[in-house]
DNA sequence: ATATCATGCTACAATATTTGTAGCGAAGTG
DNA sequence: CACTTCGCTACAAATATTGTAGCATGATAT
């Protein structure tokens, strides 16, 4: 576990420069942080409630994935459970469209195999 | 290597229901996914051009998710390589405010830290 | 034609990440 | 005091990613 926390202004993955949104990109595409704040969005959730939620991911990485969402102040925990934060709010309501961009693509590529 | 391409309409990580929005956060979470779709924005590039803009992906893994991508319709291959399909350009542009916000999100951490 | 070079890509071993199984200690309940 | 639930961790097995090579093809130069 040698992976550190995509932190803005230093070097991540994918980035030397240091630029937000390369920090940003490096943390989302980890595996399930999107799936989290995704899954977070319809209301706050405890440990194993936010794992039956994501259905598949291992204690382990759930909360791997808490502290660095955490760090990052995207989510935040209250008596009850993990929430987003006003900022994970913000980022989620950014990629909200994609669900319903996603459903003309699923339908789209359904078109096309005909 | 056996991931499967995350097609929706079939299980994917995170989900059994084969819901659209799913498969997306499944292949939007993999590894360089998003990335390349960002890094692919600022116009079209051949393998290697691409493999640099990406700074540091491996040409095997590169290739791993271009086949991905493009068996998902969301870039396509000319004489001037790689590019943003159609619906590539619509995903991007429903992600591309995340620019603007991680830089606020970026410096209302610094502020934080203080 | 032949040498040289860039291009897209693949093989494969080394390394890093993720999962799965098990379970601990603390806090709440009967 | 049992008994359960909760958040979380250890650790090995399984999977994904990188790094180092290098091949086959097509263009360009000699």
């Amino acid at each position: 576990m040698t992976m550190t926390i995509p932190m803005p202004g230093s070097q991540v993955r994918g980035s030397k420069t240091g630029k937000p949104i390369m920090a940003l990109l490096d943390l989302l595409s980890r595996t399930w942080a999107l799936g989290i704040i995704w899954n977070l969005h319809s209301g706050p959730a405890k440990f194993r409630q936010l794992q039956q939620r994501c259905e598949k991911i291992s204690s382990t990485l759930l909360n791997t994935r808490l502290k660095e969402l955490k760090t990052l102040e995207l989510i935040e925990i209250k008596k009850t459970g993990y929430q987003l934060s006003y900022q994970g709010i913000e980022l989620f309501e950014i990629i909200y469209p994609l669900e319903y961009w996603s459903s003309q693509w699923a339908q789209a590529l359904k078109e096309e195999s005909k």
